[in-house]
DNA sequence: CGTCTTCCTGACCATTTGGTCAAACTCTGA
DNA sequence: TCAGAGTTTGACCAAATGGTCAGGAAGACG
């Protein structure tokens, strides 16, 4: 049942990672129930489990299949370009995910929270060696003078947190604004590009 | 019974909030349950009720009575010494605490990422009104010109994330970098120092 | 030592929840 | 149109879970 043969599979699949997206960014694994994803999917509950064996599968199938696209503003961070710039607009390009897709972040900040049981093979894996290589293109950066040398590994972690907290720590940072809209992710953005090209630009 | 009153109690309530920051911070609320809080604080459930009257009575208490705690690293940020130096040390501050209090961080994340819904007030009120005063402090160092020109409240975002990211996302943190002790912690210190102290000294 | 309060527990309950299943319905292609 | 595959559901189940309660055990205290 891995790819869709029908229009109706393709379609109410489709619908009931939408719903489990929602639900589970918004309440974690444990805190999300089978009945309120078929609602949201506008699904009986039996139903739902006609197109995945469990609960635990939807959950696994919405990480394996968003990690990549989580991922990829950060393989775009190559030598081409003036390397405070790439890492610069590695910052928005980041952000601007935190700002489209709050779900997603949220998937995987209450993942992680809760001591990611289920990704851990792949933060050990393929996510530590793809932070590994692009640190090491950031170290070279920095042996050739070229940035500011900051440990490529933590410089990275910060600009995770730092993006990532606009989606994760949504209510909080509205609650503290008093934003009503998106307006601050503007500010957001300034900031951040203001921080990093500070902190990167060399002496 | 806000109060104990007897030894027994005192140290009977202290077992239960203990267990339940433990349990609480590892699985969030809805995925904490009364059983495993009891086996871990030693007591039988029906105990556990007999000194909290609910589940949700041992959350808010041990959410409102670590609030405070959590935020006196801000407030210790104040006008006396070097502005940059004030700030840099609100950052190493803040880090020692996702140290030191891995659980306490965790316990916010979860509770924010889910939606805040039980200390919504306390952000839009006393949280929202610190950040205010310190955010004013911060601008008013900005205008004089004694460190850089940065959105203070944007920059305090900044600093939380990025030390608490070591507590929330600790699985991550130690995935990737391989590390098995609180070696990382010094290197992100002297990373953070390294970033702020860059950021904030004006030019 | 006796009694009064505090503390503790086994048994129990109602609800929620993940999951099953047989039967029914619907769509598609020959 | 009709058979067979694909789709949907109501009824049901077992386990887990938050919470209750009557009564017993253990301290505190005169």
């Amino acid at each position: 049942m891995a790819e869709p043969r029908t229009r109706i599979q393709q379609k109410n699949r489709g619908a009931i990672l939408d719903a489990a997206l929602e639900v589970f960014s918004q309440h974690g694994f444990r805190g999300a129930t089978l009945d309120q994803i078929a609602e949201v999917a506008g699904l009986s509950k039996p139903n739902l489990l006609y197109y995945f064996p469990s609960k635990e599968a939807i959950h696994v199938e919405l990480l394996s299949g968003l990690l990549d696209s989580w991922l990829d503003p950060l393989r775009e961070l190559d030598g081409a370009g003036d390397p405070v710039d790439e890492i610069v607009s590695y910052v928005l390009r980041k952000l601007e995910m935190a700002r489209t897709l709050p779900r997603e972040s949220r998937l995987f900040a209450n993942e992680i929270v809760q001591g990611a049981p289920r990704i851990m093979e792949i933060i050990e894996g393929p996510l530590k060696a793809l932070v590994d290589e692009k640190a090491a293109l950031i170290a070279g950066w920095a042996e050739a003078g070229r940035i500011a040398p900051l440990d490529p590994h933590h410089l990275i972690f910060s600009i995770w947190s730092t993006t990532q907290h606009y989606a994760d720590f949504d209510v909080q940072v509205r609650g503290i604004l008093g934003a009503r809209d998106d307006a601050h992710f503007d500010d957001a953005a300034a900031f951040l590009d203001r921080l990093y090209r500070r902190a990167l630009t060399p002496d």
